[in-house]
DNA sequence: GGTTTTTAGTTGCAACTTAAAACCCATTGA
DNA sequence: TCAATGGGTTTTAAGTTGCAACTAAAAACC
């Protein structure tokens, strides 16, 4: 619904930004996944919790329930209650939504979050996200470069050969060049 | 600009959330930020790569340079075009939005994306990220906690002690039940 | 058994945002 | 000089949001 989505479904060109944008990109939808990971379950619980429009908030939980990112389950102690809550592929969603909760900390309250997401085992604080190679090594933005898919099939196919300039861009000249 | 934002701004209790959406978690902004770490830079290319709307585009640009995720800066060879670059604190970004890309290959395209982001050194594709340990153990949904706060000042005062049941909520109780 | 309360919605309307197209105007290149 | 280009702003219609009031079913109270 809306022009929106329409738009980011077809431009997937190969990306699945876009598509995933479709349904987790609207408004309210990262705070209401927020919400179902500290524990809420209820309708009119998410609503004093996260200050959303019944309406919106309505309209939001059916949408997840129809990307089947939520479940929504009547209660069987109590029939007026309905249980939302994620599944699998919603539950997924929390390394994203870390990820922009620890973007935040760093840099726009500069102060960590309450509550502090850890570490069952040793209850220690989990460690920042961060970009690694395949084989563990974390990467910052100069280790970093983007290759065509089809570079990834020749690497099947033929072991190794002079592939130095083909579809390269290198991510650390994206940023800015001076200023900061 | 907008009551959306108001409310997310009022709701950071805490938690960075709400504070980063309020600026990132705009329509189009996730979008334009892919474009920018693809190496897109002015305003004519990213109109035409993303298929936004001139005057969203406008908008949008605007806000993130004020956010200082951007920066704006008129070419100096071609008077009438303008580059705009991510700052570190955008460049940060790359995380989170990698992580919903990686979300949206894993449940909704079920392919890699092109283009593929790599390891420069090594040219393969990056991990999957995830969320760990301090001491960079994987952990899974079952193996996380939220903790208060203030638990953390307490570890810091005194060593060790009985901290059983203080504001514990374990993450793998709060996922559907049964269906998937 | 009837009334009140709680929960999860729906409806209607005003305010705001978006999308699309037309317009603007400083450069630039031919 | 004059058309084209780049980066906007303006205008208008269409779509979305937020709020308040309403509904309807189940539960609790008495």
């Amino acid at each position: 619904m809306g022009k929106l989505k329409e738009n980011l479904a077809e431009l997937g060109n190969g990306c699945s930004l876009p598509v995933s944008l479709e349904v987790i990109g609207e408004r309210w939808c990262f705070m209401i996944l927020r919400a179902s990971f500290n524990g809420i379950f209820h309708f009119e619980d998410f609503l004093s919790e996260i200050g959303i429009a019944r309406n919106i908030l309505a309209n939001r939980l059916t949408r997840l329930v129809e990307a089947g990112i939520m479940t929504r389950r009547p209660c069987d102690h109590d029939k007026r209650k309905v249980e939302y809550r994620l599944t699998e592929k919603g539950s997924d969603l929390l390394v994203s939504i870390v990820a922009i909760r620890q973007w935040g900390e760093k840099w726009e309250t500069g102060v960590p979050s309450n509550p502090v997401l850890a570490d069952a085992q040793d209850r220690k604080p989990i460690g920042q996200i961060s970009l690694r190679a395949h084989d563990d090594r974390v990467l910052g933005m100069q280790d970093l470069c983007w290759i065509d898919e089809s570079e990834l099939r020749e690497h099947d196919a033929r072991a190794s050969d002079d592939r130095d300039q083909m579809n390269v861009r290198h991510l650390k000249e994206i940023g800015e060049t001076s200023a900061a």
